[in-house]
This record gives C-alpha cells, sequence and structure tokens, in this order.
DNA sequence: ATTCATCATCAGAAATAATTATCAGAAAGA
DNA sequence: TCTTTCTGATAATTATTTCTGATGATGAAT
C-alpha cells in the first residue's frame, strides 16, 4: 500500500537521462547508496523493474520507458506549481474582488481603477457596489477581498484603515444662492432630501442634522445622489451630498453648493478586509495606491 | 530549496475538497496536527498561503483555488503510474523483439507469430532477421528482448533454453533419387552447396561432414536455403537443409529429400535472453508457447 | 589473474513525519 | 454576557524514512 514519493520520481528522472547510479546519484546531490535504495523502493511499490542493470551499464526497461515520458511530465507540473506560487507572490496577479459604497463608487472608482491598473496591470479587478451591510456580508463570506466604506465598522473580525476625510456640503435650489447658509438647527425645519435607507450616507446625514430618525411627511427619499440633486434642482428640497460628488452632480442641475459654517459635518472612508485574509498586506499596499487616488482626485 | 512531497499535495487534495483539517485527515488516516504541519510546511515551501483559516471555515485562497486544478491533474497522472506498472506486470504487454536466424525464421515464423498473438493479443511482435552473430551483438545492446538459434551459444551472460531438434535432410537432383544415401565420407566427394559464411547452419553441414572448413574449389555458397535447392534442381550439386525446411523448400524444384542412415545429423534450436532482462520469467512463458507453436508445425 | 568500474547491501546517524495531549480563539447557545 | 463547542495550532515524544560511509560482489578490461 506504501505508494511511492515525489523524490523516487526525481531520481527516476536523473536516473533515466543519466544511466549512472553514480553519477545521478552526483546530480542529485546524494550519495550512490541512496539513489539505488530509492530506485529500488520505486521498483518495489510498482511491482516491476525499471532499469536493467548491467556491469556495464543502466538500461530503462520498456515500462521504464514508458514511465520516463509521464514522469517527466509530471515532474514539469509540479515544477509549473512552484512557478505559479512564486508569480502569486511576487506580483499583485489574478482577481481583486473590490466591494465599494454607492455614495462614493462613482466619484472614486475611476480614478482608484486606473491608478490600480497602472501600478499592477496583470491584475483583475473586480467592482461590486452595494450598500454597506451587503458589503460586510459578503466579505465574512469570501465573495469580496476587500471593500470601500464609511469607518468605523467595528467588526472585530475585519482590519479597517482609514483612506480620506470628506465633508458634506449643502445643495439648494439656485434661487436660495444669495441666502445665508442655514445651521443644524435650520436645516431641521427644511424639507431635507435623503437617500433610502440602508445607505449610510443617509443616517450620516440625520446624524448631523441631530435626527434621530427621519419625520416621514417631510422628508423623500432618492435612490442616488443624483436623483436628489435632480430633485433639489427642481425646487423640491434641499439635500447634502459628500464633497466629492459636487464636481459631477452639480454641473448640470440649476443648484447652488454651500460650505456649512463651523463644525464641517464629515465622513470618514476607509477600507477593510478580513483579518485573516492571506492577502492581508498585500490590501494595506492597495490602500495605498487607493489613498494616492483618491487625494489626485480630490486635488482636481 | 526544500520541495515539497507528493504526500503533501495528497494532503492539500483532500483538505482542498473537503475544507476541514478533521475530516480531510480522517480521509487521509492521519491526525489531525499531521495535517495541519503538513499543509503549512507546503504552505511554507511555496511562500504563500493556500488556504485562508477561518475560525468556522477552512477556504482556498485564490492561488490555493490554482492548485487545486493543477494538483488533481498531478495526482491523477501519478496514480496513472501504477496502473502503468500493474499493466505490464500482469499481462505480458506492449514490445517485444525477437531475433531469428535466418534458417529458421521462414519455417517457423509463421507458427510462432500465429500461436503468440493468439495467446498474448496486446503482444507488439518485432522480427528481425539475422545470422547468430549479429544477433548477439543486438541482444547485447539491447536492442532485442530474445533470439532463436543454434544451441549451445556459450555467453555467460545469456540464458538459453531449448526449443526443438531438428535433423538435417540430404538434398540431391531428382535424377539421383535410386542411387543409395551416402554417408558423410562420400558426401565429402560429392559437391556441396553450403550457405555463406556467417550462417551457423554452414558449420554445423560442415562439421556433419567432419571437414573443417570447404574447400573453396568443390563448393558453392547460396544465400538462402531455398537457392541451394534451386541449385540442386539444377543438377550443380547436393545440399543439405534442415527437416523443418522440406516442406516449403522442395515441393517447386525437381529433387528428391533423403535421410541419412546411422546418426541423423542434427543441431538444437533454443531460445536466449539476457540473463538480466526483466523479461527473463516472461520469456521463459513465451519458450514454452514457441516450443507448442514448434511441436504442432512438424507435426503437420 | 588482477585491477577497475559499478551497483548492491548494511548499520548507524540524521532528518522527517506521525502521534497524543493541550492550547487558544471564535461562534453559538443559554 | 457567560459558557460550551468547534476548530485549528502548538508542544513533546515516538516512529519511520532517508542518508551516509564502509564494504561486498560481479563483470569487463588490462
Amino acid at each position: 500500500m506504501m505508494n511511492f514519493t515525489l523524490r523516487q520520481l526525481r531520481y527516476f528522472d536523473a536516473l533515466a537521462r543519466l544511466g549512472h547510479f553514480g553519477r545521478a546519484a552526483d546530480a542529485c546531490a546524494i550519495s550512490q547508496p541512496a539513489m539505488s535504495m530509492q530506485i529500488r523502493e520505486l521498483e518495489e511499490a510498482l511491482g516491476s523493474e525499471l532499469f536493467e542493470r548491467g556491469a556495464r551499464q543502466v538500461r530503462l526497461t520498456q515500462l521504464g520507458e514508458d514511465f520516463a515520458g509521464r514522469v517527466g511530465e509530471i515532474l514539469r507540473a509540479v515544477d509549473e506549481l512552484e512557478d505559479v506560487a512564486r508569480a502569486a507572490r511576487d506580483r499583485l496577479t489574478g482577481r481583486l474582488r473590490i466591494g465599494v459604497i454607492p455614495t462614493v463608487a462613482p466619484y472614486l472608482l475611476p480614478a482608484i481603477i486606473g491608478e490600480l491598473t497602472r501600478v499592477h496591470p496583470e491584475l483583475d479587478i473586480r467592482i461590486r457596489e452595494t450598500v454597506t451591510p451587503n458589503l460586510l456580508e459578503e466579505l465574512a463570506e469570501g465573495r469580496l477581498d476587500t471593500a470601500i466604506v464609511a469607518l468605523p465598522v467595528s467588526e472585530a473580525s475585519l482590519t479597517e484603515t482609514p483612506l480620506f476625510e470628506e465633508t458634506f456640503v449643502l445643495v439648494r435650489p439656485k434661487s436660495d444662492e444669495a441666502k445665508p447658509v442655514p445651521n443644524r438647527e435650520a436645516l431641521r425645519e427644511m424639507r431635507l432630501l435623503l437617500l433610502e435607507e440602508g445607505h449610510c450616507f443617509r443616517d450620516q446625514a440625520l446624524s448631523f442634522c441631530a435626527m434621530r430618525s427621519a419625520r416621514p411627511r417631510e422628508l423623500l427619499d432618492g435612490s442616488s445622489l443624483s436623483t436628489l440633486v435632480q430633485m433639489v434642482g427642481a425646487g423640491i428640497g434641499v439635500t447634502l451630498i459628500p464633497e466629492m460628488a459636487v464636481g459631477v452632480e452639480t454641473r448640470s442641475a440649476a443648484v447652488s453648493v454651500a460650505r456649512f459654517e463651523g463644525p464641517q459635518p464629515s465622513r470618514t472612508i476607509g477600507m477593510i478586509w478580513r483579518r485573516t485574509s492571506p492577502l492581508a498586506y498585500r490590501l494595506a499596499e492597495i490602500a495605498e495606491i487607493v489613498r494616492r487616488a483618491a487625494a489626485a482626485e480630490r486635488a482636481a
């Protein structure tokens, strides 16, 4: 029942090629008896001889000849394993599944993807855009490698690293442009348009206004920041959006953007991954790249 | 530099399929720590992790996923080696290179080949027909597995086993049919046609006549028994041929065949092979088949 | 016949792998 | 929360395998 070993196959290969126990042993950096023993063991495991030992030469039997080809193939495949592992170790290679929350994705992704593929062209990047709870679940199940969300997440099983801080700005109808910027209390009296349930940005906005939950009457839910801004442009109310979305979202709508005075509302965007992920230290590297891309994006 | 082992690949395969150290260890009939250690060793040899150990589950990393396929292939190929060896051991399979001397080949081969392929249909039989010295050389060099020649050969490195005894008969012109059969002395005075140098049958015929070597004048060399018989039919002289050749060779020529009186000239035909040949015990079996085929042929 | 080359064999040493017992961390249930 | 349970890691020990260096045996070459 004793199965043979890879070592024996390597010795066999050497002996098959060199046809000489002593030289094959040298080639394998072992002593000649070790070579003899392992070959014999291999033959015993097989129940047939692979070599015909003449006094002057060692010849492959027909079975040996057959083996030589097959074993060569096997050893090639085995050595390939090492290559595969090395390639995976040296460069960041293959699939990288990134999850991103919807209030960040449209504004950050172009820059991130551009920078990542520039630095690691062999990377196969897959993006998943959904709300934080979904991202956390998929991360835990191993369907995502990392996610970009608002911190903190406070999951012991996850590592988190901040990427950048982003402030929220007020978006109101163009007609309000000249009016003073409302403070938090004043804001509470206005018609505040928010994203639908599930988006963390909704909670962050509410939290800024010191509102526990939305008063159903006065609020209208939108499914994306774009929608909210369009609604503002139509004079339905006001909304908050992250600084980063300003450029893209307010271009085509008749709205005005204003910064709050005093304490700026803001949130921290960060990257998270399973603490146990073998990509962990790779992901730290990727976080750095993303940080750079985000900084460049915000500067523009 | 330490390379990994087949054993580790088998353990890896089990773990990759079962996703559980304990169960994989059971499947491999080892303890769980042994499994853990070997997997870790494999990972260390590769320099990358193959599994991501979660508290509740063991998941393949991307590299591990890649490995799973490759390792499966490798193990399949390795197990195939065993199959190949077993097939070679159980049945006589593959190539069998038989050398035969020219004074036996045409008469014996049809029966031998027929019988051998009947008993071992998977046998790939190759025939080499040449004179004994060539056969011995090719046998020694491993270019032949066995040879059928006249015994004795008396080479210590070769095993020989007799197949059958065959007597020589006199072939003379049809016109001589009524004359008494000459004895050895009388034969010496006749024009004896012989095979050219190198054929053992030439030496055996000369030896019967108690002649050391042929007297150049009186002899004429032929390159085959057929030629000799044709020459006899043309009235050029007389010749000896092995009993076994009578049926084939004297059919179409105007010759008469006569047995000698008293001590019959004869030779032993046998099979030889390298004592070191791993086919040795197989060849004994083949010799038995050949013996049977020859007996059947001679009976007909 | 003697020497040389070459592979086999042996006994002890070194390296490898296995076992049992135990630990530590995370998930699940009370 | 606080256990309990599940799971893999670690440690110490034992068993097995593999290697080496010395020696033996055998056939080929001088």
